[in-house]
DNA sequence: TTGAATTGGTCTCATATAAGACTTTTCTAT
DNA sequence: ATAGAAAAGTCTTATATGAGACCAATTCAA
């Protein structure tokens, strides 16, 4: 859990990215780009998920849903699957722990009784609310080390690579 | 699992970032970088993972242990667990489990008797190459649609951030 | 129409994982 | 030297998860 140095004493040195010892650590990989967005995210998400279960009583599943609905109100199950990549049984068991908790309502579809539209409840938008500034502290905290405009590189590679997933997220061959 | 559209018809339109379809499912988050990072890595993760796992009978864990030893050979489980985020508990399952396969060795430390160096055997070495061409091509399919600056430029972003990873990763108050 | 295939969602079972207690070894202060 | 604290790794238990079978509603083709 703990990263490979303490943070303490180093908080206003710029390290630089050809550092050798961290080249040494993430950039020996037969696949570093993958491997760096990998430890990258693990650290932001893995500790923060953690503490939101622990604290919350959620699971990650259902996290990731009430995130999902916070800005798509009225998905159904399999679009959220669709989009998130989660598997379906797990996404199901998330949405009935989330309706018994009185967080999401599921209203069936009136053109297809086996499709179920989520919204969230007020205690829904109450619960994320409490969750989600500890997740945008984080994530400013993850950003702080790139500047203004490498910030907004950082953000159009990455909506270029997302809005690119479909053409190969789903090649099982690779 | 499945992307929001399929990629046959569309493998050489270059979309736009800015598409507002995209937009909408990407952008409207309240930690928008970290949720393209967790939605393109998901992505690019899972599947493979998970075929890795039922292919060649291996849990999370150990797959990223053999990763990190194929670079780091020699490293102990703690090494790795403060490097790559992972549990001190599942990792030491991991690592029994490997032994047991005969893909690792354990080399207690002279120094320190607590301490276990652990190093690939051949067939850990193999098992790996067999593995890992996946991977790649996984890799290369994620990045295709950047251009060579793009790439280069991603990658030093990425470089940056994880230099940085551990002013804040172990932040637990955050 | 009606029967086959597909899709959305649930359930079951076997396995993987998280959390934290525990053991052994080493480090640190006196 | 020696006690107390910390660290490396293991184990146990309770929970979460993945895979695939399953059911019901819908679509499609003849």
């Amino acid at each position: 859990m703990r990263p490979i140095q303490a943070a303490s004493d180093q908080n206003d040195i710029s390290v630089e990215p050809s550092d050798p010892g961290y080249r040494a650590i993430l950039n020996g990989s037969d696949i570093p780009t993958a491997y760096k967005i990998g430890y990258i995210l693990n650290f932001y998400r893995e500790p923060s998920f953690r503490a939101i279960e622990t604290e919350f009583g959620l699971t990650r599943p259902e996290i990731v849903i009430l995130l999902a609905l916070h800005f798509r109100d009225g998905i159904t199950a399999s679009e959220f699957c669709e989009f998130s990549g989660h598997l379906k049984a797990g996404v199901s068991r998330a949405v009935i722990a989330l309706e018994k908790k009185g967080l999401i309502l599921r209203r069936t579809d009136k053109s297809d009784n086996r499709r179920q539209h989520l919204f969230l409840t007020e205690a829904g938008r109450e619960l994320y609310s409490r969750y989600i500034p500890a997740l945008k502290a984080r994530e400013q905290a993850m950003l702080a080390c790139l500047s203004a405009r490498e910030r907004k590189q950082f953000d159009q590679l990455l909506d270029k690579l997302a809005a690119h997933v479909p053409q190969w997220g789903s090649l099982s061959e690779l």
